[in-house]
DNA sequence: TATTGTTATACTCTATAACTATA
DNA sequence: TATAGTTATAGAGTATAACAATA
């Protein structure tokens, strides 16, 4: 469990109006923003998103939420829609389409399980586990890029942070 | 600006799949995700919205991203939209249906600007500012209670990193 | 010409509810 | 009864393109 060293002490910010901040070239106020972690999380995903879409979305054509449905399946052959959906924490529903947009690229199947007539297979094909390496490799080198202001530490703390408080285990970081 | 503290060194996690991770009641394999930023970016910010939800919202129907804006209007009264369009890094037009909005139930007002007839000034209502204050105290206690799993100090870290990814400095940490 | 606010439109992501075929 | 997948539908949230009024 990565831990953390204060060093600057962080000046309570004034909370109030800049008097004018609306008309000229002046820099405008955030209020309470800039201490709200919500607001930084938000800016974040636009960043991180944005980038991805400049460099993994504009060479494979791929959504991160695709991409992350994707490996998922990768991981787990044979998964079924409702557990990867549970996976994901979206609806069954939801689910549909999205296997549906990755089973038309040719990137997965849907395969009859052996075990349950209602249920399906999701596997990988050839083409899917070609595609996912290359957009692996073109993810992680996004992430790099992205997060080349910070050390490797400070990457790493911040993804155990993030972990905490979204709950989820993080396996990466189990001692 | 914050610093981190290595302790535990993150033993990469296999990659590949856990055999047979599909049927039985086994834990399923994320793949790669634990160690991808996006992924817990996401993660946090659903999380950080349900709680939001069953918190601030559940008590004064509001969405973050309104009450963002709120929050800059209110600091920097008699802002144009076009800036406020600026500030958030959203269109123009997405920005008409927030003001619609946000005027619609009282909280601000359109005011015609003294210098620009095209221009319109955004401003608090006496409503809007007690319901802003209503609003800021829940969401600070939402914010609290959804970090509970942090320390003050680290909840400053994740504040800084985050910043320093969107590339807003973050006022709460000029020294 | 450029900018402010606006409208019409569309696209993505997501959820709810109801359906079918199994279990 | 309950579950797996599906469909129809609707609601956010966002963007693009074009427009009128004004700068």
């Amino acid at each position: 469990m990565a831990r953390v060293l204060k060093t600057a002490d962080a000046a309570a910010p004034a909370a109030d109006a800049p008097a004018a901040a609306a008309q000229g070239g002046q820099e405008l106020s955030y209020g309470l923003l800039p201490q709200v972690l919500g607001y930084h999380l938000r800016r974040t995903q636009v960043a991180i998103f944005r980038h991805f879409s400049r460099t993994v979305a504009a060479a494979e054509d791929i959504t991160p939420g695709l991409l992350g449905m994707l490996q998922v399946i990768a991981a787990n052959p044979g998964l079924g829609q409702s557990r990867l959906a549970e996976a994901m924490e979206v609806d069954r529903s939801t689910i549909v389409k999205v296997v549906d947009q990755l089973e038309g690229r040719g990137l997965i199947v849907r395969q009859p399980s052996p075990h349950d007539k209602r249920s399906h297979c999701l596997r990988l094909t050839d083409e899917g586990r070609a595609a996912l390496r290359r957009m692996q490799a073109l993810m992680l080198q996004h992430e790099d890029e992205f997060t080349r202001v910070l050390t490797a530490e400070e990457r790493r703390c911040l993804i155990d942070l993030l972990a905490r408080l979204h709950g989820r285990t993080n396996p990466a970081s189990r001692s």
